[in-house]
DNA sequence: CATGAATGAGTCTTCATTCAT
DNA sequence: GATGAATGAAGACTCATTCAT
């Protein structure tokens, strides 16, 4: 009984917690860090400012926590693809689409993410940054043992070392969905940022 | 004698106006906008605060100098050598070197320009902000103009349109450079970035 | 319950909002507008600076709120007396009468109310002051109305127009009382002020 | 030779403290002594802000100069006009008419001397304050008088102390001067302050 | 002697954080 | 446990005054 409740009270305040951080989300990816106060997070989430400080020490600590979350989601996703046993090519492909599905639907948060990914705004992120660091590199590496997998099957040609191949993967797509994320209708091309990789990886490491 | 006289004030008002701009370039890039005081930029420049002032508006007013400087070097430095009358494969490559000699003589301001330049966190920097990517827009016509003549001379390979390739190639020296600088010496390869993307660019566009 | 809790509150709140104009009245009217700071309303009201701030928007909003509130007094208390039905003359020495205790209570008041009133120092006042004339008019007309009637019935002689009669008065009244604030012993004249101007406008109007 | 030389240097150098004072006189009145800077003043004036401390020590003595030259001026025509040997009722009607004139054709500075006259909001005013109400009171006295002498020949009623009509007839000037720059055109009577003045005195004091 | 650039103390205002209810 | 009023430290910016040129 009592671990029961306890459980209940737990999950409820985990469900409060979540609903701070979305706020949060919102807030931080119009206004940026220094523009949304505590009490703006608190009122927009319909709690007390003193109750905030019982899910976070303190705004840093929130701020932390939502872009760990949101790191988290990203990299869950696309680490899920890439452990799976397709082809390697398909692979591949699919890494594109679900990285694109993950900047169509989370706009505000890709924005925020790469904002905050960039630069060492904050001393503070320092330990933060290490850990989203870490899960980038392990994106990266599980995509260079994709080309590297493909290359030993002679499916892709051995143009540049692996690890470089993913680099080039990985920032061509973030470069393509950016730009199309900033300006769906303005570009000069009108063809789905999928496609193009597509076209570009296979000229690149295609026979 | 006037003139000279009021020149010399001009140059040395100037001058100082620089340090301001490269302390306040040291701390922005070393804390974040938000967490450098004027007074802060004032002591390390060793100028009263209120002699920040006579150079600037605001703490914003500096911010926008600031960028817009940086914005200013790089893209100068860009385009004149997109600009020159060399082979177009060459022309690439210098681009890839000044790039990145540019990146290694100025890791703080680098990283600074970038961070600012991600995201749309600043209302503030809006005018700004357009104005750079004004710029960088210009960068990518002009390089997707190499591309296209590379191809009508059937020295590149249409595999994309040119303006795809244009993003791809500065998207992809942004991103080794880039992890280049944040990590010199840890890195998994030890080539050095031009040489990763000539290969790269070759494979992709060269016969 | 709750709606008597929230009153209490909502009391408590306007006491003190209260007790910081009581402050700023004695600070401002010593010191003038400009030489009082935040931080010293704050220090002597016995609040935090930021709590000054949770009663009004900026310290101008704190300054109008406090001339406006002595506007109030003041020709709350003149209008009651002007809108009675007692015979004219007999509203005229009340008028008197009344304006003279006021000047006596409120002394520090009276003296920043009409350091403010004199003058356009602020644009800021610009809004304020319109309405602080439109009362002082409006009392004007109401004086002017007393003399009609009384003109009317042949109790007053119809020596210029009521208005000006009414004008006449309120500078009298305004300087007496003025002069007796100013210095209550050293006046050349041991009489009380509504004793002289009562002489003096049955001088003036009386048959 | 060295005395007219330093006299003409006197001379200049009064000169240029005129101009100072007059473009001084200006700017307070327009935006209040706070809301004026040294360096607002030595533009307008086409002098060096530092040139402004070779003729006032500081910011303060500069407005008290500038008050006390106003007070000078004022009392300096009123007196003039006080100590003639004219019948007594013209005196009056030369005083109401001079100080009509001087309102009139000094607006700005009647604007800014009401200001300053009414309050004592700078302790730093306090010793000029003083010197200003021994003008103004030598002033009353000299109407007392001539109520005196005209009552004592018979020409005036004995309807109150002299010093009582003084200041009657002093405030209700100012009042209607004053009434009449703040709004020449809007006001409800028509006719010239000066006629009003002499009706309501020949009233009072008229046999 | 005039200049005006430089100074830095002082002001208003915001907001993360606490704690009495 | 939740609340939100109160706190006060910190920051941007101004301006009277000085002093090297």
């Amino acid at each position: 009984m009592e671990a029961c409740k306890s459980s209940r009270r737990e999950r409820e305040k985990l469900r409060q917690r979540q609903e701070v951080l979305d706020v949060a989300l919102r807030l931080f990816s119009e206004k940026g860090y220094h523009n949304v106060s505590m009490h703006e997070i608190a009122r927009e989430a319909e709690f007390a400012t003193g109750t905030l400080y019982k899910f976070f020490r303190n705004k840093e600590d929130l701020y932390k926590a939502l872009i760990l979350q949101l790191s988290d989601r990203f990299y869950a996703a696309i680490t899920e693809v890439v452990a799976g046993d397709a082809p390697e090519i398909e692979k591949l492909q699919t890494y594109v689409r679900v990285k694109g599905e993950l900047f169509r639907n989370n706009v505000a948060a890709i924005r925020l993410y790469f904002e905050e990914t960039r630069g060492a705004r904050f001393k503070v992120m320092a330990g933060t940054e290490r850990e989203i660091r870490k899960r980038h590199q392990s994106v990266l590496l599980s995509l260079a043992s994709i080309f590297e997998c493909g290359m030993n099957r002679k499916r892709f040609r051995r143009i540049a070392a692996p690890y470089h191949l993913a680099l080039a993967l990985d920032s061509m797509a973030n470069a393509f969905l950016f730009h199309w994320i900033e300006d769906p209708q303005g570009n000069p091309y009108p063809e789905d940022p999928g496609t193009i990789l597509n076209i570009l990886f296979k000229g690149l490491v295609g026979s």
